[in-house]
RNA sequence: GCGGUUGUAGCUCAGUUGGUUAGAGUAGGCGUUUGUGGUGCGCUUGGUCGUGGGUUCGAGUCCCAUCAUCCGCCCCA
């Protein structure tokens, strides 16, 4: 007797069915176009890399969310006893050297830095392949999912900035899908602290007011308190961080509080710079939102940075991105800024699905299917439909004599919207009886006239 | 890594104070007279109740453990 296995997903991992792959192809193709259509080049990089490549890049909590691979073979061959007490952190280079990759900006930069030669520098990049996090799932999180990046490297002009600003807007103009992009620098957070005279908090200080929309500033307040900031310096920050206004009273407010900073200020100009070009774009921009509150995660952005949320729907970020100025140093090639966008597909999917944003998708892949009674009628099906498929209509023959309320039942239940039955009528009259699913409608159709109404 | 929730038919869920052969809806199959579906009607196939242990004469129900799930926290798309 054999031992059924219960049948499961991985963990975080997903099934799509065909009509999940309709949806979400509807999204893919319509990314696609547009980095198409903005000139970006697709390149794809392997789902592993080796394990050096990806260590370090996205801070210590990203190492630990890397998938490790196991060593081929005989994965203890390297290892004595004693491995095995100094802890998991100091035995996994002895037994694996692969993972699989986090997202798809440092294998991009790993690609920049290995063809450095060959590649006709500002190099805009698309990549859309799946990527890997050992993550715990919750709501729009999952261990696998899709990443759809889009890349500038080579240039450090703030056109850039703005042209991944005006592919965000183009995408989700098309996708129908009410969005705000939140824009900030990393260099205006590194202005407010260097102003306070705190510029080693500067880690902390994002971590911590990167939350304030979340727990407010009380909560925000304490946890600054905890990491060494002075009650003083606390009453700054609130003046700052309560104020309420538009863009423009945002740059004037911190136009005035970089009046003896750098970095503060030339942060500010860039976002000005950004926000000018932007407005030729030929968009509505009003949901570009400038918050000096927004920090992001990812360790390697050092210029403007943002993230692009759903109007109409409380969720975690669909879109995030920044400038990074170092990335490909770490592969030995310096001096090479790059800006990226990345869209979070499947967080737009369940959006646009909560939203009911999908417009009516045709589910089933054949626009007919044919039907008939005997075998005379099954090799004339065989026939025509080879025949439609030449003119580009898909057609799929029904694979067995059966009473034909079974072939409608099946064509109903599989979307297919039209059905064509062959009988010993048609057949005598050399034609087809073609019914339209939707109104049940029928007509007898000659097989050049069955071709052209399709 | 931490906190909570839920695991009964393919799916959504009932199942009383522990008590005989565990139910419903839906999906699936067959039929409803000769070549007509999406919507009627009839019949019917599906479950060692997540897994392992314990208490008990008796456990889907109580206890413990474990695994999985979903939802928060951290972090992120």
């Amino acid at each position: 007797m054999k031992i059924i296995q219960k049948p499961n997903n991985a963990r975080g991992t997903r099934d799509f069915g065909p009509k999940e792959m309709s949806l979400r192809t509807h999204v893919f193709t319509i990314i696609k176009n547009h980095f198409e259509a903005f000139g970006f080049q697709a390149i794809e990089t392997p789902a592993m890399e080796n394990l050096h490549i990806l260590t370090g890049k996205y801070g210590e909590e990203g190492d630990q969310l890397v998938f490790k691979i196991l060593n081929s073979g005989d994965y203890l061959s390297n290892t004595e006893a004693v491995d095995f007490s100094l802890g998991s952190k100091l035995l996994i280079p002895k037994i694996s050297e692969k993972g699989l990759r986090y997202d798809l900006t440092v294998p991009f930069a790993r690609f920049v830095a290995m063809n450095r030669n060959d590649i006709a520098f500002p190099f805009r990049r698309s990549q859309i392949q799946p990527v890997w996090r050992a993550d715990r799932p919750q709501k729009g999180r999952y261990r696998e999912f899709y990443q759809c990046d889009a890349d500038i490297i080579g240039s450090d002009s703030l056109i850039n900035e703005a042209e991944l600003i005006a592919l965000f807007q183009s995408i989700f103009s098309s996708l129908n899908l009410r969005t705000n992009l939140i824009i900030n620098s990393r260099k205006i957070l590194f202005g407010i602290v260097s102003v306070l005279g705190v510029s080693d908090l500067f880690v902390p200080f994002s971590v911590a007011i990167d939350k304030l929309d979340k727990i407010g500033w009380d909560s925000v307040a304490l946890e600054l308190i905890s990491n060494g900031f002075s009650i003083s310096q606390l009453e700054s920050l609130r003046s700052l961080f309560q104020f309420q206004g538009s863009n423009n009273e945002k740059i004037q407010l911190l136009d005035d509080f970089f009046s003896d900073n750098e970095v503060g200020q030339q942060g500010l100009s860039e976002i000005k710079t950004v926000l000018d070009f932007s407005a030729l774009n030929g968009f509505d921009n009003s949901n570009i939102l400038f918050d000096f509150k927004l920090a992001r995660g990812l360790s390697y952005y050092t210029g403007l940075i943002y993230e692009g949320k759903a109007c109409d729907l409380p969720f975690g970020s669909i879109v995030g991105g920044g400038r990074y100025d170092n990335l490909t140093e770490a592969f030995g090639l310096p001096n090479m800024s790059g800006v990226g966008i990345s869209f979070g597909i499947e967080r737009i999917i369940d959006v646009m699905r909560e939203l009911n944003l999908f417009p009516d998708i045709k589910t089933s892949a054949s626009k007919i299917l044919l039907t008939y009674f005997d075998l005379t009628g099954q090799s004339i099906a065989l026939k025509i439909a080879n025949e439609l498929r030449k003119s580009n209509i898909a057609s799929e023959v029904y694979p067995e004599i059966a009473k034909i309320k079974k072939s409608f039942e099946f064509a109903d239940k599989k979307g297919i919207p039209f059905v064509g039955v062959i009988g010993e009528q048609e057949i005598k009259d050399d034609n087809i009886t073609l019914k339209d699913m939707k109104n049940g409608e029928q007509k007898l159709l000659s097989i050049s006239d069955l071709i052209k109404s399709l």
